[in-house]
DNA sequence: CTTAATGCAAACCGTTTGCATAGAT
DNA sequence: ATCTATGCAAACGGTTTGCATTAAG
């Protein structure tokens, strides 16, 4: 399945690669930072250096299998690229992220993009604040 | 005039935070990373170090009297915080920045908040694009 | 006179790169 | 057999910090 992947985009099946590509596509936690995937595959007993993550994340992109985000102050986070635009919450307590779309707000920026003659490219919008879990503690 | 600004939120006047404060209230260029402020300052001739310079930024930026902004993949910028919270189309040309509102945008936002039990503390919109006179060129 | 602000250079940290080796086709 | 991918360590670039000096109140 993910050599498949792999193939179609014509990179070479390597197992960094197959290993990346798996966790991008677990469920739960959608965003990566290079250094958390590190940790996580090395506490897995695959054997990656810090450098490849970021080689195999920056390919990924440039092939658009994922999106990169900077949010504010952070490093940067690595997501599966879902074709389907979303935009993103982000708890400034927890780093929690959870994911939305809103068809309105999609099409006002259109809209924004037209009225100062940009030809959009891309777009990003992020909320920040804190999220029920964290109010509560 | 700056003297007064700085009085009001309790700092020392210096002259490198006046002159950080009148290239912020310049109009034209509303957003300064801290090496073109930096650079800026030094033709002028005064003498900041680009260190006085971020320090000077940080120390706005807490007093509420700047906003910095870390558009992707590029260094952080600053620009006087005017209130009134806006957005921004960036160009992936040339790195013009222009600035909107837009009521429903903000609208809809505050309701993705709420929807996801968010406590909202801030929020960033960014459009890139490529603006009329680079697509010409 | 006291304490904060500054310039300089060094440290920092996330990210990228050079290079010799290991691995995919 | 060829050429790409990798790990390691060193380099990089934006930002921060330690420290001795200067300046504001």
């Amino acid at each position: 399945m993910y050599e498949k992947i792999l193939q179609k985009v014509g990179l070479k099946i390597t197992n960094p690669r197959l290993e990346i590509l798996k966790l991008l596509h677990q469920q739960g936690s959608h965003h990566w930072s290079a250094e958390i995937a590190h940790q996580y595959l090395v506490d897995l007993g695959v054997d990656v250096g810090i450098a490849t993550v970021y080689r195999v994340f920056t390919q990924f992109e440039m092939l658009g299998l994922v999106k990169r985000h900077s949010f504010e102050g952070d490093r940067s986070v690595f997501e599966l690229n879902d074709l389907e635009h979303h935009d993103h919450l982000v708890c400034v307590e927890c780093g929690l992220v959870e994911e939305f779309v809103d068809p309105l707000i999609e099409e006002r920026q259109l809209a924004m993009a037209q009225k100062f003659q940009f030809a959009m490219t891309d777009h990003r919008l992020v909320i920040y604040g804190v999220c029920a879990p964290c109010r509560k503690s």
